[in-house]
RNA sequence: GGUCCCGUAGCACAAUGGAUAGUGCAACAGAUUUCUAAUCUGUAGGUUACAGGUUCGAGUCCUGUCGGGAUCACCA
C-alpha cells in the first residue's frame, strides 16, 4: 500500500486507541514536509487536539510515539508546533524505486468499463480557428487523455456549426465576387480562404451602408427613430442589424439564400458543400498540427432539428407550459434560472431545442455515463438551463451531464474582435512558435549525428511544446491573457524546460545502452541525498497528481507538477555526478532514478498532448 | 438592475482551511577543466483590492464595499 494512506490509517488508529475517538482515516492531512523541516512527510494534529486533551505539540508527540510502533517505514519523527513530521526509511523509497513501472503505466489505473463522451473544438465552419478555439482544443484533448488514463473508454466528439447564416455570407460573396477561384488556384489554406469570403462580405455589406446612408430614405429613418441628443454618426451605428434586416440588398440576398439551403435547392446545397469541404480541409490540418482527433463527427445540419419530439414529451408530461401565442417554456425560475423559451410559436427550434435533441441522440448511440461539454464560460448560463431541463425532463442521463468550462483568452489589449482584427490566428501562432524554436535553436549550435528531418522534428516538439504548455499551463476555469509577444518564451517556467529535462535524461539512456552498463547496483545504495528524496517524493505522489486532475477535470494539475518535477531534476543533475558518482551503486541508483523520472515527465506531458524531442 | 465568476509582486501564473504566501518573465550579481548552460545559484520585489466575521489556524469559508468580466434574445 502507499505510503501516504498507510500513515493516514495508522493515524486513525492510534488516534482511537489513545483517546477513544474514531476519526476517518481520509480526513487524516499528510502533506510533503516543507523544505525548511526535517521529514518526508507532515500530519497536522490539530484536529485532534480537542478529543486530546492535551496541547498541540504533547499530542502530535503522543500520537507520533505509537505511530512509529505501527508503521516501519517511520524512521523517525519531529515535532514542530503542532505538526508531526515523520521521516520515511530509505529502505521503501529504494523499493517504491525499483518497483516503479517505467513504461508511461505508472499512475495509471485498469480500464474500468465505464464511457466517457468529451466534446470539444466544436468550430463554426466560416472562419480559421483561432487563439480561443486551441485552449478549447488542448483542454478538451488533455481530459481525453486524463480520462483514459484512468480507466474510461473516452470517445472524443465535435459538433461542427456548418450551417447557418454566417456560412451562407462566405458563399454568397464568393458566387458574386470569387470568379470561379478555389483554395487550390490561390495557394489559400481552405478554411481561411472561406473565412476571407465572410469578411469580403462584411467589408461589401459596409460599403453599401456607408453609401445607403447617404439616401433620402436614410434621412428618413434617422429623423424619425434618433434619440434625443444623438447624432448621425451615433444612430447609424446602432442601427446597423436593422438596417441590414430590413434594407440592405446583401442582406436580403443572403437571406434568400439561407431560405434557399434549407428548402433544399441543389444549386446552394452543392455550394455549401464545396465550400465546407475547402474548410474542413483546412481544419484538419490545423488538427493534424494540434496532434488531436476525432471518433465522432456531429453536424448541426444534421442535429439542428433535433429536439421537437422532447419538447412535445416535455409538454405532456407537464415539464413545458405552452403560452397563449403557442411557443412552448419551460420554468426555471424555482432555481433562480428564467423562464426559457424551448420551442418558437412558430414551431422551429431555438438554440436549446436542438441542444436537447441531441444530448438524446447521442446518448442512445453512445450510451456513456458522462458527457463533458467543452466550451467557453460566456455559456455556463446556456448549459445551466440546458442541464436543468434534461434532468425535468427525467432524462436516464441528465445526472451525467458537465460543461467543462474554460476561461476566454483575451490579449493585453482585451478580448479578439474579428472586426478589429485582434484575432489571433491558430495556424500563425503555431508556425510562429516553430519559427521561434527554430530560430533560438541556430543560435546555440548545432547538434551533431542528427538528420535534417530529425531536427525539423524535435524543433516542432520544441515549438509545439512551448505553445501547448503555455496554454494548458493556466487553470482553466481563468481567464487568461495572452500576449503573443512575450508569452512563447522557450525558459523558465515552460515547455522546453521540461522537455530539456527529458533531453538530458535521453542522453544517459543512450548512454546506458552503448556501455551496456548494469543498473542491478541501485538497490544497494545507502545513502540517498537531500535532491534524490525530492525526485522521490514527487515521483511517489504522481498518482494522486493524476487522479485529482481527472476529478477536477483540470490538465493544469499535471501542468505545474511536471515542472515542479523537471525542476528538482535539473538541480539533482547540477549537483549531483552521475556517471562520475562515488560508487558503482551510486550509479546504477541514480541512472534508475534519472530513468524513472524521463518515463513520467513523458507520460505527464503526453497526458497534456505535448510530445518529447529526444535531443535539442 | 438580477444572476454567476474573478481580484495574489511591474507582468504572467501557483498555493485539497494548515507551518515563514510560492514559481517564471522582466531587473541586477554570479556559476561551464565534469553526463548538453533551452541549465544552476544568489539579490530585489507582497497590508493576497478594502472592511468586518467564523476558526486553534483564512489568499482559501461567510457578510458588506470597491474594481473588472460574463450572462440575463422566440441569436447560435
Amino acid at each position: 500500500m502507499n505510503i501516504i494512506a498507510s500513515l493516514q490509517q495508522a493515524v486513525a488508529k492510534v488516534v482511537e486507541e489513545l483517546y477513544g475517538e474514531p476519526s476517518d482515516a481520509a480526513k487524516v492531512l499528510v502533506n510533503t514536509t516543507p523544505p525548511d523541516f526535517t521529514g518526508d512527510y507532515s500530519i497536522v494534529i490539530f484536529p485532534f487536539v480537542k478529543i486530546a486533551k492535551k496541547a498541540p505539540d504533547a499530542a502530535a508527540m503522543e500520537i507520533g510515539e505509537s505511530l512509529q510502533k505501527k508503521v516501519p517505514e517511520i524512521e523517525s519523527f519531529n515535532v514542530v508546533k503542532g505538526f508531526l513530521n515523520v521521516e520515511i526509511g530509505d529502505a521503501y523509497w529504494k523499493k517504491f524505486l525499483l518497483s516503479m513501472p517505467v513504461d508511461g503505466t505508472h499512475g495509471s489505473l485498469p480500464k474500468n468499463g465505464k464511457k466517457v463522451m468529451v466534446e470539444y473544438s466544436s468550430p463554426n465552419t466560416n472562419k480559421p480557428l483561432h487563439m480561443g478555439h486551441i485552449r478549447n482544443i488542448l483542454l478538451g484533448w488533455s481530459n481525453v487523455k486524463i480520462l483514459e488514463f484512468v480507466g474510461y473508454e473516452v470517445i472524443k466528439a465535435q459538433i461542427i456549426n456548418d450551417r447557418g447564416i454566417a456560412i451562407c455570407k462566405s458563399m454568397l460573396a464568393w458566387k458574386k465576387f470569387g470568379e470561379g477561384k478555389t483554395p487550390e488556384s490561390t495557394g489559400i489554406k481552405g478554411d481561411h480562404f472561406v473565412g476571407d469570403w465572410y469578411v469580403f462580405f462584411e467589408k461589401k455589406t459596409m460599403e453599401e451602408y456607408e453609401t445607403w446612408q447617404q439616401s433620402t430614405e436614410a434621412d428618413k429613418a434617422y429623423k424619425e427613430l434618433h434619440k434625443e441628443g444623438e447624432n448621425e454618426k451615433a444612430f447609424f451605428k446602432g442601427f446597423k442589424n436593422k438596417w441590414f434586416n430590413e434594407h440592405s440588398v446583401l442582406g436580403t440576398e443572403v437571406r434568400e439564400m439561407l431560405l434557399k439551403w434549407e428548402q433544399h435547392d441543389p444549386e446552394t446545397v452543392d455550394l455549401w458543400k464545396m465550400m465546407n469541404g475547402w474548410v474542413y480541409q483546412g481544419f484538419d490540418e490545423t488538427y493534424r498540427d494540434l496532434g488531436v482527433s476525432f471518433d465522432k463527427l456531429y453536424y448541426e445540419s444534421d442535429t439542428y432539428l433535433l429536439g421537437k419530439d422532447i419538447v412535445a414529451e416535455g409538454l405532456a408530461k407537464g415539464a413545458f407550459f405552452k403560452k397563449d401565442d403557442g411557443s412552448v417554456w419551460v420554468d426555471l425560475t424555482d432555481v433562480k434560472l428564467d423562464e426559457k423559451v424551448v420551442l418558437r410559436a412558430d414551431g422551429t427550434s431555438v438554440y436549446i431545442t436542438q441542444d436537447l435533441g441531441t444530448a438524446r441522440m447521442r446518448h442512445k448511440e453512445l450510451g456513456c455515463e458522462r458527457y463533458l461539454y467543452t466550451v467557453a464560460d460566456e455559456q455556463n448560463y446556456h448549459f445551466q438551463v440546458l442541464f436543468e431541463t434534461l434532468k425535468r425532463l427525467g432524462e436516464p442521463y441528465a445526472n451525467g451531464m458537465h460543461h467543462l468550462a474554460y476561461g476566454m483568452v483575451e490579449l493585453p489589449t482585451g478580448r479578439m474582435k474579428t472586426r478589429e482584427g485582434t484575432v489571433v490566428d491558430a495556424d500563425d501562432l503555431i508556425a510562429e512558435v516553430i519559427r521561434l524554436a527554430k530560430e533560438q535553436a541556430s543560435e546555440r549550435g548545432e547538434i551533431e549525428g542528427l538528420s535534417t528531418e530529425q531536427k525539423q522534428e524535435n524543433l516542432r516538439r520544441v515549438g509545439m511544446g512551448a505553445l501547448k504548455y503555455f496554454i494548458i499551463k493556466v487553470n482553466p476555469k481563468k481567464r487568461m491573457i495572452f500576449n503573443p509577444e512575450e508569452s512563447l518564451d522557450l525558459q523558465g517556467q515552460t515547455g522546453p524546460y521540461i522537455q530539456y529535462s527529458y533531453v538530458r535524461i535521453n542522453g544517459l539512456m543512450q548512454r546506458i545502452e552503448r556501455e551496456n552498463i548494469d543498473l542491478s547496483g541501485a538497490g544497494d545504495y545507502t545513502e540517498i541525498q537531500a535532491q534524490e528524496k525530492e525526485l522521490l517524493l514527487s515521483l511517489h505522489g504522481f498518482p494522486a497528481i493524476v487522479q485529482a486532475a481527472a476529478d477536477d477535470y483540470d490538465p493544469s494539475l499535471i501542468a505545474n507538477y511536471c515542472y515542479a518535477l523537471a525542476k528538482s531534476y535539473h538541480r539533482f543533475w547540477h549537483d549531483l555526478s552521475i556517471f562520475n558518482a562515488d560508487s558503482e551503486n551510486a550509479k546504477a541508483f541514480r541512472l534508475s532514478l534519472s530513468k524513472a523520472v524521463g518515463a513520467v515527465l513523458a507520460s505527464g506531458m503526453n497526458l497534456l498532448g505535448i510530445e518529447m524531442p529526444e535531443r535539442m
